[in-house]
DNA sequence: TCAAAAGTGTTCTATCTACACCCATGT
DNA sequence: ACATGGGTGTAGATAGAACACTTTTGA
């Protein structure tokens, strides 16, 4: 009789810092792979819906509630050491959200997505799949919203937006195409911000998903 | 303690069928929903990657190899009755191919996805996903040739992505769009079919999939 | 008054959409 | 010769890409 194979939720948690995308990963302390760094993740036992276990995680490894989750993809047998499933999540985050557990001696950190380590379980496999469909779901959806607060300047929304396709944009047609499409609106304020002219404030029309 | 989930691999197993997208159903012939249509599936017990074991329900119900086949969603409890987790898959197959198994006193049945019949396990959900994404993926890729034989006409190509999409397209426009996106290449023959003009037949640049 | 970032419009190009006539064949 | 479906091109509309100058502020 062949073992029941252990049933694993991760997610692949990013935000924008420094103007680089950016995976919160965290340090494996204890076999296997011990000492590489991964993805969070659990194991589902089944007494909860999937979609709340990943969600669960999410909110553990960053306090933040309300974000937007998506499910990627299913591989079996990423641990070989074990007969095994891993339902990959990813999720959006304003980095101002983030409160990191840091008890730990190794706690999580962040890590940029083109720059990686070499991971544990294959880890580098998931993450460039997530990037690969958030990059699309980008140019399509309104999920931006969950990278960024409440109130932010078109500035902002486009270093985001810059950072995640990994290239420059012009800043007219960028403007034309998020007032357009109707992703955003002004709020009516301004932000004073340094010896130059103040940046108005805009927000999301909807923070759920929209496919535009 | 919790028991340990079940595990299933579910397919989608779509073709062309008088004009109609079509879906490949079972007869549930013991409980739980006993007598309700279902999508083919099975148990899986991590001796094999979830693709091959995928695959090898697939070849099961439709004796056809080197499907286009993908992964679409991971459902947790579609049977209510006991912790379980079901990775839904979806696949395209030429209805010629297919030879179905009969020895059933209910064997399996094509169904419209337009005029399904209520479904067991939520299934009329994850077909519903399925649908969504082969339309989405018809525009942007070329999976359509594991719809068809290797040669064809144009108008069966045009028919198939009809029925898939749900509605007329011009032929010159689809003409112009499948050569010129090199989808497809004339083959030099043509097939002699009726009081009218032969049609020339085509055969696709690619049986991998590709992106446009 | 100068430096720094924000705000704004137009032209060109490429792509998509709409649309009508001639062609090859079987009966 | 006629009915049937197959083959083809052009014009207009729409969406995306390229591009430069003016404005407001703090120092």
């Amino acid at each position: 009789m062949q073992q029941a194979p252990v049933i694993a939720t991760i997610v692949v948690i990013f935000a924008v810092i420094d103007d680089a995308l950016q995976v919160l990963l965290i340090h494996r302390s204890a076999p296997p792979e011990e000492g590489l760094w991964a993805l969070p993740g659990g194991r589902w036992d089944g007494s909860t819906g999937l979609e709340e276990a990943a969600e669960a995680k999410l909110v553990e490894e960053t306090g933040a509630r309300d974000l937007y989750l998506e499910q990627l993809f299913t591989s079996s047998n990423l641990d070989p050491t074990q007969p095994s499933l891993a339902v990959a999540y990813f999720a959006l985050i304003d980095e101002e959200l983030v409160r990191l557990r840091i008890s730990e001696e190794w706690p999580p950190a962040w890590h940029r997505v083109d720059a990686l380590p070499a991971l544990a379980f294959r880890n580098n496999e998931v993450i460039a799949q997530a990037v690969a469909r958030v990059r699309a779901k980008l140019e399509y959806t309104n999920i931006a919203y969950s990278l960024l607060p409440e109130q932010f300047t078109l500035r902002e929304l486009q270093s985001a937006y810059e950072a995640i396709e990994g290239h420059l944009l012009d800043r007219r047609n960028f403007r034309k195409r998020m007032l357009q499409t109707e992703v955003i609106e002004a709020t009516g304020e301004a932000r004073r911000d340094g010896p130059h002219r103040p940046a108005l404030l805009y927000r999301f029309t909807s923070r759920e998903p929209v496919f535009l």
